[in-house]
DNA sequence: AGGGCTGCGAGACTGGTTCTCATCTAGACT
DNA sequence: AGTCTAGATGAGAACCAGTCTCGCAGCCCT
């Protein structure tokens, strides 16, 4: 027995966001786009978070060249209507990755040697993160976790 | 009875930091130097983090203006000594503050619309990064926290 | 199909940070 | 004290991620 492919199955996660996101854009009264089509896109098929250069440059490199302020316009939508996460990555970089729709996060490591990153999770973290922001005099709206040291392969010499 | 001047007190953190940072320094097998001297001392004058830029108008307004690079280049050593944390606040902003001696360490709320900044510290945060680091395959070695909002000014209107 | 408003992109611009390089100076050695 | 030299300093150029500007393109409603 084979799968319906209008089943909304939880298998393909990264299709429920593009779709979700698309969704999201139009309800929110946008029109579509070009530009706005391809960053989504590229933006649906990753699994962790890029830099907007490194959007600029791929989507240059598979045909479909975007102007830079468009990706920058694209990304700033995105991350107001919390499609996608924005993390400071340090050293004046930022990275850009969809959120999850099922509102999971994670936070990440950076290897300040050559400069990889990788995502790590932990109820527990958000949980002391959450009771934080409850006791203070902020009204805190977003946090940002970055670990940063050196990642096993930098590590051995 | 009058405290003595050479009593290795914990009353003056700052001058103990100064003191410790300057002696480091030299270990290090630096020398002297008017710039480096001034950035230390107006450091050690802080109680939470400055940017770069703020730290050379003090300077300025102090009478003891200090060359750019020189601002960056001490901040830079210091860091790479621990003698001084950087704060990557985001929009490409980094602040600086001293490290205690004691080890001691807070995190910062930024507040996205007028760019206070306000310490605070939890040791549950602490200890759960601390048992995340743990089980990763990153040599964590540093971590940073940045929890933003809105302060309690901007947020009523 | 027409018209208006949104989306788009080339390129100028900004501002924090880094680099370059000529000059200065701490401090070691005579 | 005078010399020497590597480290320290500062003016300004360069760099670069990100933002702004503004004229053109194309989506969408009638
Ligand atoms: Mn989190
Ligand atoms: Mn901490
Ligand atoms: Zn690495
Ligand atoms: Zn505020």
């Amino acid at each position: 027995m084979e799968p319906h492919a209008h089943s909304h199955s939880h298998l393909h996660p990264s299709l429920d966001w593009q779709q979700h996101t698309l969704a999201t854009l139009s309800d929110a009264g946008h029109r579509k786009g070009g530009a706005r089509n391809a960053v989504v896109e590229l933006l649906a098929a990753q699994d962790c978070a890029l830099t907007a250069q490194e959007i600029d440059d791929r989507l240059r490199d598979g045909g479909r060249a975007v102007g830079r302020a468009s990706v920058y316009r694209v990304l700033e939508l995105l991350t107001e209507l919390r499609l996608v996460q924005k993390i400071e990555v340090g050293q004046g970089i930022a990275r850009y990755e969809r959120h999850q729709p099922d509102g999971d996060h994670h936070h990440h490591l950076v290897c300040d040697n050559c400069g990889t990153i990788e995502p790590f999770e932990d109820p527990s973290l958000e949980e002391a993160i959450e009771q934080v922001s409850r006791r203070l005099s902020f009204a805190v709206d977003e946090h940002d976790v970055v670990l940063h040291g050196a990642c096993s392969d930098c590590r051995e010499q």
